[in-house]
DNA sequence: ATGGAGTTTCTCAAAATGAGAAACATTGAT
DNA sequence: ATCAATGTTTCTCATTTTGAGAAACTCCAT
């Protein structure tokens, strides 16, 4: 199990802050005895020495420090756990989740219609990675979620929606990139880990063996776009992503590998729970791929 | 003692996880009649219950979804304690928060400095409204927060960055507007609640007694202005954001009175805990303030 | 109706916990 | 130097908690 326990993360956290074990061992109506023992007992698991024995006293390591800090993160997040679920409700509404490309690319025409046909529905369109957007999906905090290929998401349905291709955007004084060791050692901004986007680029690259030199991780397509063209690194985008950005133009775009390059966009949601909000947004998405010939939703995987 | 204990929440948190008491026991190692009695345990404990028993299986409810929430965020603060620990120091990245604005069309120049200065700091930038990124600034989840006036974070220090300036932006075909009666009764596109520039909009619009036809809220600028340029309704944004935006030429903008026109960003951090990325952050972002005489940073309310 | 899947109750041995007494170590006053 | 006070640690032991496993119960599909 855990080596960390919030009971003794509250004794290391007393400690500290009563200034040794006795006071500490009063104000958490505990016995002395106790609280050096469950200290020794949390050492010995961590493997660090969390106080210097100093005389009659003990004074906290610089990992007894650290510890100290974390404690309290930990104890405050673990209280508002409990205030939480004392007072807990959550808000229904349709909720939507969506990559952050789609949802600056696509699906405002989408909406727009979605709008006029049903002014009533309110609508939450959040934004994140694929796997973030599953995640979600599957606790119920969203009702559907507009995700890219490769995704797995047993259990859920899928309705293949969009098609993007994907470009790799550097600065406009860049040479030309066929394939990644003609990019050097660069920096990649990207998405965070759990982006289908970034896992495609991060294959690519490692089919070839090379390493990126860092990786910025931003939340915002206009602030990668943004910071490619003022020669900060590399990323991939969607090229429908460009379209609507002025600093596109100050990129330079290359093409990748056709094995790379596709990604289709498809809405997952629950099976059999889909409101009539939901079934009304699945209609509109319908009819706008209906000259696609895409067909009806199917269990989902890719 | 506490009522929260970590054993317990990745057992809950499997349990939702895997679909049920089987699957989890068996991904956790454990035997199904021992999960089934930790949960009692803490449903007793907390007074809440946590799932319904539907059937052969377990459906969370709202406590339950809601703790699962708080379960992934404890156990992943946890592993990271240990980690740092393991490590001795912490993790060598700079968790920074933003407006999505601010993200979009300030951030990028100012971070591409700071890449180039300190190529080895890596960088997770999220985004969120005011509030959201105040909240997660004192769960220390980020570092540091860019967030626009109006605000309240008593017991951080601010730093004033940016100064913004919010017009009204509608689609093509709708005519000047002046006055919240001029936009007769008409839906709302906006960043959630907590968003500082959605407060600006509303109350120019409640002290004008006006009420929206209806809002839908969206995380994403090209998708707000892609939207409004669709017809879809109204918003308010930053000049700042429209500058990026290729959308942005088939929106209409107005004016705003002043009152409501300008907006302050600013840099909030916790006082006596900047490291040392922060602070080089801190430095970028003053050189490039100089000329606007910007003063030190201040204990934080606007 | 039956068999299989999934959860729950119950029993019990092992592990963990906390109190309290005694031992040990350090410090300050005389 | 000696002694008392302060503070920590070791040790013992009773109590509580935990986890495994068997059996009972409930639900669902055939």
């Amino acid at each position: 199990m855990r080596n960390i326990d919030l009971d003794d993360l509250e004794i290391v956290h007393a400690v500290i802050a009563h200034g040794g074990v006795a006071r500490a061992a009063q104000a958490l109506h505990r016995v002395p005895s106790n609280v050096t023992t469950r200290i020794k007992q949390l050492e010995a698991r961590l493997g660090v020495a969390l106080f210097a024995r100093r005389g009659r006293g003990l004074a906290p390591t610089a990992e007894g420090r650290l510890l100290h800090g974390y404690a309290e993160r930990l104890l405050r997040l673990a209280d508002e756990t409990e205030s939480a679920l004392r007072a807990g409700r959550l808000l229904g509404t349709l909720r939507l989740g969506s990559l952050e490309s789609t949802a600056g690319s696509r699906l405002p025409q989408v909406l727009a219609r979605y709008n006029r046909a049903h002014p009533a529905v309110r609508i939450e369109l959040v934004t994140g990675t694929t796997a973030a957007l599953i995640a979600r999906l599957a606790r119920h905090d969203i009702e559907a979620a507009f995700v890219s290929e490769p995704f797995c998401a047993p259990g859920l349905l899928a309705q293949p929606v969009f098609e993007e291709e994907l470009v790799l955007i550097s600065g406009g004084g860049v040479a030309a990139v066929s394939s990644p060791p003609d990019l050097g050692r660069t920096t990649l901004i990207a998405f965070a880990s759990g982006c289908s986007y970034r896992r495609r680029l991060e294959e690519w690259l490692a089919a070839a063996g090379v390493l990126p030199e860092g990786v910025l991780e931003f939340a915002s397509y206009p602030a990668i776009v943004a910071c490619v063209a003022a020669g900060t690194g590399v990323a991939v985008v969607p090229r429908s992503v460009l379209a609507g950005l002025k600093a596109a133009e100050s990129v330079r775009q290359h093409a990748l590998p056709p094995t790379f390059a596709y990604s289709r966009t498809h809405l997952l949601w629950h099976p059999g729970q889909a409101s009539l909000a939901l079934q009304g947004l699945r209609a509109v998405l319908a009819d706008g791929c209906r000259e696609a010939g895409v067909t009806v939703a199917a269990p989902a995987g890719a």
